[in-house]
This record gives structure tokens, sequence and C-alpha cells, in this order.
DNA sequence: TGACTATACCTGTATATACAAGTTAGGATT
DNA sequence: AATCCTAACTTGTATATACAGGTATAGTCA
């Protein structure tokens, strides 16, 4: 019966912001209780469905909790958590706008031995794929890709081109990707490292260690080597 | 009209994971159309509020294109980016186990100079707090943090108490953050550093420099270094 | 042929209403 | 005093309806 709108902005976007601003400011605390969805049918006047939409909203972005039967409330701070993304090498250089190459070392059937085998969770000596590839930006190499791949979910790895396609980007449309681990260092490179790199010598490499899970298994596991002096990764925050 | 459900499960719910499924199973390519709102509703005999419930939500979360007028489509394939998780350290070591003991360096006021005042965005010789930490777990140090802080944002920082509270604990309290830039890099550390972190000649760090936003301003500026050997970033991602 | 228009279809938002189910507090009963 | 029950309030879901506005296409008119 209200009218629709009165500054051709959504009545959901209009009770959201208030909240929003009410705990920004501190003036509502975390834990403590936000008005129910009747109070804001009543204070905003709109419909309970608009007072709805605009706390479940908030509660699916992590700002409240909501308890049936009990109330709306502030959520705890966050955990303070800041992503950073680790991308695909490929789209990354593309999005900067340089151009990628990628260098194909090798690309065979190997067997997995000693902490390989154990990473995979498969037995001693059973086959594996591996691929060894350098990527340039601008034809400086920025990525050194030890990737290791379970032969059952990429039948046909062997058989690809990998200068054209980046393995991640067969592995995501080969094994369903469910679940990935990165883990993330400071090393020093080895030789082979350092030259396959281009790198002076006391020159630190920023490792990424990728392994990523289908099925409850893992799928592939990469080694990402790269020179400190020319890449690093970023990522901006917005809570 | 219709019942309201079928096996106690709510009906947005029902479209929404066959949807999922179609997606899932490669049934419905990307960028493919799916069912319009009154196709579902035709084809569910759910009310089109149900059925844009589903997609809205399938859309906030990025796994649908909607544009009003035309139609609703399967987003491209995620952009693959993982997230990885910058963290308080003191939490990250309690979470570990481990206990926090943060060494309090110095703290005081100082006068932007160089690359330090364009950073912030102020004048050249505008004040400037700063704070020299070194964070321990279990007695062994894993963080040097150097930290510069607007006083105007903070006018009591050099009050604080350091070894008990983190810098980055006190800051998000006392300038409501609103967004955070980080980078990452594999370094050497300079004598300073490296003495300070106890680490070997030749040992690389892995460096995260962080920067917060307030207001529109650079609230803070962070020099997060770790030792290359005792110190790594992991971050676990489902999709 | 080219420009305009009417139409059909789509999403976006908003409302009034309804029922289910969880929680809490207070009152009645035993 | 302990227990049960009810009333009031909360969120969760679902519906029918309405209007606004974006887009594409077919058809009309100049």
């Amino acid at each position: 019966m209200p009218d629709s709108n009165t500054a051709t902005q959504p009545l959901y976007l209009k009770v959201k912001r208030h909240i929003l601003s009410n705990i920004g400011t501190g003036k509502w605390a975390a834990a403590s209780r936000v008005p129910s969805e009747n109070d804001i049918v009543k204070s905003f006047g709109v419909s309970r469905m608009t007072a709805n939409r605009a706390l479940r909203e908030l509660q699916d972005e992590g700002i409240l909790v909501r308890i049936a039967g009990v109330g709306t409330f502030v959520a705890e701070a966050q955990a303070h958590a800041h992503p950073l993304e680790v991308r695909n090498i490929a789209d990354e250089i593309r999005q900067r706008g340089g151009t990628h190459r990628a260098q194909l070392i090798s690309l065979e059937k190997i067997r997995a031995v000693g902490a390989l085998a154990g990473d995979f969770g498969i037995a001693p000596k059973s086959p594996l794929f591996c691929s060894v590839i350098v990527h340039h930006e601008n034809d400086k190499p920025i990525q050194l890709e030890d990737r290791y791949v379970l032969p059952q979910l990429a039948p046909d790895y062997l058989r690809m081109d990998f200068t054209r396609t980046t393995p991640h980007e067969y592995l995501i449309k080969a094994a369903p990707l469910q679940e990935a681990q990165h883990v993330l260092r400071a090393v020093m490179p080895d030789d082979r490292t350092r030259r396959l790199l281009q790198m002076k010598r006391g020159e630190p490499c920023l490792l990424v260690l990728r392994r990523t899970w289908t099925a409850g298994v893992i799928a592939s596991v990469a080694r990402l080597h790269h020179p400190g002096s020319r890449y690093e990764m970023s990522g901006r925050f917005r809570p």
C-alpha cells in the first residue's frame, strides 16, 4: 500500500544500509540485538517480505546472525581474514595486458616415489603423469610449474598441447575440482629452478604448493616457483 | 494453492539443486540459457517469487548471470581464484596451539619521508606513528612487523601496550576497516631484519605488505617479514 | 530501405497474506 | 515446588498479485 520507492533506490537496500551504518558506527555492537522484521515493518513502512530480504541478505553476507524464534543479532566481528587470490597464471598475465607463453620442458609418465606417493596416497611406483612448464610474461620467465597428475583422472594428459592451454585449465575441465589447498613459502631455488627461471644467484623464490582434490582423492599436485624479483601476489579486500 | 512441500525441503532449494545438478553434469553448458522464472513456475508448480529466489541466490553465488529483459544464463566457469587467508598473527599462532609473544622494538612518532608520504597521500614531514614489533611463536621469532599509522585515526596509538594486543587488533577497533590490500613477495632480508628474526645468512623472507583504508584514506601501512624457513601461509578452498 | 512502434517476454522490486515451527516467559495445574 | 501449557513473539517459507523497466522482434509507416 505504501509507495514503491522514494528516491529511485530499492527499499530493501535502504534497510540494509541503515543497519550497516548502525553497525559501522558502533552504535550496534557485536552480539547486540537488531530490530526484528516486524519492527522494521513499522519503522520503515515496508512489508515484512522486504524486511526479511534485507535481514536475510545481511545474514548471507555474514553481518548478522538470525535464530528462528529468538531474533536477529550483529555477528561477531569478522575473523578478519583477508583473501588473497591464487589464480591461473595465464589469466593473470593476460589481465595485466602482458603476453603469455608456455615453454614445455618435459611431459612424461613417471613412477611415484617417496613423498610424492604419500602425497597422492597411492602405492610407491604407481604411475603418475608429470609436466614441467616454464611460463613467460613478455618473454621473461615468471613461473616454473612442476605438476603431477593422477592418470586415472586425466587419461589423455600426455597428449595435451600445454603451450596452448595450461594444465590448470585442462584439469578443471577433466576432473571437477572439489577442494584445493595452497601453501606459500619463500625459498632459495635449486640450480635447475634458478637456471630455468633465469635468476641471479642469491635471489629467492616465491613458492606456491597446490594440491587439488576430486572425489576425495588428490587429483593433482603442483609446485609453482616464481622469481622473487619479478613476481608478486596481491589482493584487495572489502569487508 | 499447491502444497507447501513434498519432502521437508524448501522448494527454492529444490529448484536450486535441480539447476546446479544440470550445470554440474554439463547438461547446461556455460553461457547457455536456463529456464526463465515463468518456466520454473510452470514446471515446478511454484510461485514466481520462489523461482525468483532460487535464481537470484544462484546469481549471488556467481553460478548464474541474469539480465533484465533478456534472461538467465549459466555463468562462465569461475575464474578459479583460490582465496588464501592473510590473518592476524596472534590468532594464527594460538590456533596452532602455540604461544604468542610480542617483543616491542620501538614505538614512536616519526615524520613521513619519501615513498612513505606518498603511500599515505600526505605531505612530506607529516607526523606518523611507527611501531616495530617482533612476534614470537614458542619463543622463536616468526614475524617482524614494521607498522605506520595515521595519527588522526589512532590518536592514542603511542600509549598502547602492544605486548598484549597486536596493532592489527587495535586498529580494526579504532579505525573501521573499509578496504585492505595485500602484496606478497619473496625477498632477501636486510641486516636488521635478519638479526631481529634470527635468520641464517642466505635465507629468504616471505614479505607481506598490507595497506588498509578507512574513509577513503590509507589508515595504516604494514611491512611483515617472515623467515622463509619457519613460516608459511596456507589456505583451503572448496568451490 | 529505413525508422518508428507495438508487443511479448524477461527480470527487479514490493506488497499483503498465510502457515509452520522454534523460543521464551508467565500462568495454571498438579 | 515442580510440571505442564499457553500466549506472544520470532524467523522461515510460500503464494498471488502488481507494477516498473529492460530487451528483442515483428510489423507498420514514411
